[in-house]
DNA sequence: ACACATATATTCATTTTGTCAATAGGTAAA
DNA sequence: TTTACCTATTGACAAAATGAATATATGTGT
């Protein structure tokens, strides 16, 4: 297992995204385009999640190994490079989410903790 | 309402600790050492909080005015800077806790829907 | 004197983010 | 047809956050 490194809380926007978007992928294969658009239906503000952040997300992904690409030059629109996940990635998730779940105690009993000092 | 910086999840490393400092120094004044022992009891892995962040991080919370200082040279030990929660930073606890509270349904329901998926 | 724990502070390198411009094909209307 | 706008991806650069290591004093116990 790769040291987990700037993750102290879990839920940094990297890994967050990166969560996000292999659940989309886990749905169906998509581009980067439109995966930047889906991200309103999980609750996350596109306008906060610029392309350029997203597409440098799936290059790195690509590159861990956690999605595949194609380029798909058919159907209307500019050629789209269409991600899939892999393997990979689907254990990514599964290790992300048992994590996930971790830190969102910790925060949770921060947060009850803050608010009762603060009554 | 000022617009919210770095802040996509609203749990990154740097709030989330400035949080959790605040809530210990809104039970009483303390200095930074202590404050890094203290933070285990908030589920917090000390080992993963070093003095140098911890410093860093009491330094610019005071130049924001969220918390404020005075040395103490009585007792033993070397002299410590004792701080204390200023009421700017109690302002930014609640606000803190605000949003956390809609970060963490944000991060809840993507670990939920994930979970489904995977099953 | 010596080792060790307390306490604060600073430096430097690296990693992670954020912003923005560049490129390029397709579509629709004037 | 050319202008304008939408889709789609990429790259470059700056800013911010983080990690690791080091430097500084003081006090305590032996």
């Amino acid at each position: 297992m790769k040291k987990m490194k700037c993750a102290r809380f879990g839920f940094r926007t990297g890994n967050t995204l990166v969560a996000a978007l292999l659940y989309l992928l886990l749905k169906k294969p998509a581009h980067g385009y439109s995966l930047v658009d889906e991200l309103r239906d999980l609750g996350i503000d596109p306008a906060f999640v610029s392309y350029g952040v997203a597409y440098r997300l799936l290059r790195d992904m690509e590159v861990r190994g956690l999605i595949s690409s194609k380029w798909e030059i058919e159907g209307s629109g500019p050629p789209r490079r269409i991600y899939s996940i892999t393997n990979s990635g689907r254990e990514y998730l599964k290790n992300w989410v048992n994590n996930a779940e971790k830190n969102l105690r910790v925060m949770n009993n921060l947060i009850n903790k803050i608010k009762e000092v603060l009554k």
